[in-house]
DNA sequence: TATGAATGAGAATTCATTCAT
DNA sequence: GATGAATGAATTCTCATTCAT
């Protein structure tokens, strides 16, 4: 995990990364300093210059995802994908939406893990999500939403919260499937899976009226 | 966390019980033995008589998910209710299934959290569950397809595991919203927002040809 | 510092024993509980069972010189001395009062030690000996003093505060002098130097009227 | 604590003064470098310019009571007081000086508490102090003695050292007991208290002869 | 001269595991 | 079988001291 250059003391950010991968690699609790300090390579004593506990370490990493990588990889990219003025139908939308949020999960995986874990179990994490990420997500949703509907490719009928949990949830069962299920079994080829989850997205699991 | 009745010497069983409560809470690597020998009113050196390390008392919650939980509660009732000769359309089966497996979700929502974080950090863990409920659940849902096709009721088109990963998918994301977003936040009626999900499981989130 | 048979396990006794010999010989924070168990001849964990935290073992010496030495050792032998019928003068009860409390002082020194390093730098502890040792003290050279006016051999005009202040004050005086620069330079003989000090908290330093 | 200016450098003086405040406060184990640079509004590193370790520091407030406090402050004053041509009777004398050292202990308590704890931990230091300022003391006083037997205003069978071990051990005692014991209970008023001291003194415990 | 980042040895404390009773 | 005292390795964290700037 490389993290972007950053207003950051040069060690500060070796022990970030460091962490990240460690705890990404074991959970928190079973990480320890001595590990994150050696992978890091800087004395242990060091790390606690610059958090001065272990659980700083773990806020490190969570403010870093949501003020950092929260803003302009996970709010910014998601507005330009659904926004570009390139895309023609609302299928070409959420494929690239499906497709780009894929890769970023892909990207900041060991982040995510991390967070996913952690919000689990503590509830202020998961309000610091919501608050900073999942809300600003929701209210960029919306406005899409009312553009497609205007265009009339999206049913007004349709809560915009509802619809974006389905992308979601579609989205995370097909990138749950792929990377732990996938290398377990055959699995069907990408592109062609991704397919079939925009049209379930689409147009859902019932006979279609034709 | 209470455990059926089992094949299982009282204080082993008392043992587990605590473990899943503590390590539920807590976290595996943040659990101690010694809590855990606490809240089951034995002595600490009495676990290790029933499970040789600290690691194998989540060993014996994984096989205790998967063995005892899994077949019959899992897929089972998975099987009960997607079979059930007194659902007429697919909307009442899907609504049913979702209902039913949200209360499941919530009854044993301490095994699932652990299990799900351990799944997070080992693939072995993985593994066991794809082999033991997943492929399982989704050879069920494969039966039921066929019979919905035959009904004309779903759309033949469509591969079974995208549609159940859907089903799930949607599922997983209305029970983390409803039971990790609803506490922050004012949430729609329980029962109204089921149906919106059903409505997008069936239907998608494109417009309609009506 | 050997401890008299307590109700208390055998190895929290050496502990604490091991504790008031490291503890008074190098201070408090000076002392690692490493060094303390291996004095002991325990291991270091050994000493968190026994004693939460490195506080708990001098609150436990504290305790200990409070409820063990305090009441049996230090009240019991002060009255004892002083309400001891064979004493014909009250010369004779002040120099058996000094001499007693001089080996005292001599027995308990490395406990005396801690503790009043530690009253110099905690009131919480100034409060406890006040309450628990001091406070008793005066009220029992109150009774004494009141018996010695009786029989006219104490001036009813000075205040019993002052008085036994002022015997304390001379004994301190006379064990700092003995213990502490008595080593480094000759020093007149014990009983003499005594003597004197019994003179001088009689009838003062002033001339004399004969 | 503020300290006469001295030939030492700005910043040395600084490090001295804010030692002296932090290790008065905790202890000196208790006490770190990392504060008392930080009361003296120095960088960390800037200490070991002038103390080449945390000992030498110990030493540095060591050296300053002697050779700065002692000579000026502790034996200057002490001979003013006891040669002070207004005294008419010793009376007067004894509670002056009482009154004086009172004040003196009071306005170097804080360097006072560090040298009486370390004096009760290491022979060295208790040997300097002998040396330097307690023996010079009772040369002073010796020579005080002499005067006062020649006006015959005290008993030539009285042992000089006694009788100032008594002087100093009746205001330990009384500063303790104002010091420590005062804010925990009602006390006397100060002025009446210091009067009784002195009447101690000079014609002890015993009944009167009058 | 002054700084303060970096160090690493050592501190207190926790805890899974063992074993005599 | 059951206990819980004892262990000691490992953990988090502190801090005096060094040294490049």
């Amino acid at each position: 995990m490389e993290l972007p250059d950053l207003k950051m003391p040069e060690k500060e950010k070796k022990i970030l990364e460091a962490a990240i991968t460690v705890i990404s690699e074991k959970g928190f609790s079973a990480s320890s300093t001595s590990e994150i300090a050696r992978l890091a390579g800087v004395a242990e004593g060091t790390i606690f210059r610059y958090f001065k506990t272990k659980k700083d370490i773990l806020r490190g990493i969570l403010i870093h995802l949501v003020n950092i990588v929260g803003e302009p990889l996970i709010l910014d990219s998601f507005k330009k994908v659904l926004f570009n003025e390139n895309h023609k139908d609302l299928r070409s939308v959420i494929k690239a939406l499906l497709k780009e949020r894929f890769d970023l999960m892909e990207e900041i995986y060991p982040m995510l893990r991390i967070v996913v874990t952690e919000a689990l179990y503590h509830e202020d994490i998961r309000k610091i999500l919501y608050e900073k990420i999942i809300s600003k997500a929701l209210g960029i949703f919306k406005l899409f939403r009312e553009e497609m509907v205007a265009k009339g490719l999206m049913d007004k009928d349709i809560d915009p919260l509802v619809a974006s949990r389905s992308i979601y949830g579609n989205l995370v069962g097909f990138f749950v499937y792929r990377k732990f299920i996938g290398p377990l079994i055959d699995v069907e080829d990408f592109d062609q899976d991704l397919d079939h989850v925009v049209d379930i997205i689409l147009y859902g699991i019932a006979a279609r009226p034709r």
